[in-house]
DNA sequence: CAGGCAATAT
DNA sequence: CATATTGCCT
């Protein structure tokens, strides 16, 4: 009598503690009357707000992690640096929070480019009070489902329950960003070890000195959004390996890491180099 | 909490 | 099969 599982068909372990009081929302959105409308009617749903302007602001907001948001509310038009896409591929990147993309633009093409970028919801301005209410509901489904609301069906694999996720295709060092016909294909879960990337990794280990290349260091060395401690953690520990497969050990300080030709030969990490200008 | 390492997963 | 991710232990 108490539980009353979403899904009959699927008892998911959530015994519905939820609360929706007090989630703390993230709005961006550099339209000062929207920004406004939209922070009022949050607040009057007793949602926790921290409005922002820019896109910039919002990802410091996030990074610094200060504040644990729940979900991510935001405009598309920001200054020709930034566009609602972009931004949305930075959050999905970098967090796994959902988005609501909140929009004039009705277009049914347009809001499914944001859906397919990921954005749990698109809100079509204006923004209706009973939308706002139930925007509850996106976090609701990953606390409920564990993670993303994106399933990726790529080689008639399906992606299990917790997987689908982030990556885009991004070039490796010109970064053309295709506003209109962004392609969304070739999309992997898995961080690929470019040898940019490698390149990266290896001046930052140099830099400290193998003794002292520790998995945060290089990580803040290396200055790659997105890029996790565990990453470096786990290639630290394969590059780890492979020096000593054939190296002599009497080198204790020389690092050998970039082997002659004997690295992935692959060119598939979706970071591109700064989207916004994260700079530090 | 962070780092190493081993077990899984993709 | 290679290697990236997760988990466990220190």
């Amino acid at each position: 009598m108490n539980s009353s599982p979403i899904n009959p068909m699927k008892p998911y372990p959530v015994e519905v503690s939820f609360n929706p009081h007090g989630l703390k929302v993230l709005l961006v959105d550099n339209n000062p009357t929207s920004r406004f409308l939209i922070s009022r009617m949050l607040q009057s749903c007793h949602y926790q707000v921290t409005p922002c302007t820019h896109p910039t602001q919002a990802l410091m907001l996030l990074r610094n992690g200060e504040i644990k948001f729940d979900i991510v509310i935001t405009g598309v038009n920001f200054a020709p640096e930034m566009n609602g896409i972009k931004f949305l591929e930075i959050i999905k990147r970098e967090t796994d929070l959902p988005v609501v993309i909140v929009s004039a633009e009705d277009r049914i093409h347009i809001m499914i480019k944001y859906i397919t970028e990921g954005a749990c919801a698109y809100l079509p301005k204006p923004v209706r009070m009973e939308a706002v209410r139930l925007l509850w509901q996106h976090v609701a489904r990953k606390e409920i489902f564990g993670f993303k609301q994106i399933d990726n069906v790529e080689d008639g694999e399906p992606s299990s329950s917790r997987s689908g996720e982030k990556e885009f295709c991004g070039s490796s060092n010109g970064v053309r960003m295709e506003d209109e016909q962004t392609k969304v294909r070739g999309k992997k879960h898995r961080l690929v070890w470019t040898d940019e990337l490698h390149q990266k990794f290896v001046d930052a280990v140099e830099q400290l000195g193998i003794q002292n290349a520790v998995p945060k260091k290089v990580l803040e060395l290396m200055n790659v959004p997105g890029l996790r401690r565990g990453n470096v953690a786990s290639h630290l520990q394969v590059t780890a390996h492979m020096q000593e497969s054939f190296t002599c050990p009497n080198s204790s300080t020389g690092i050998r890491i970039g082997t002659s030709q004997s690295f992935n030969g692959r060119t598939q990490w979706p970071v591109s180099k700064n989207s916004t200008g994260y700079g530090s």
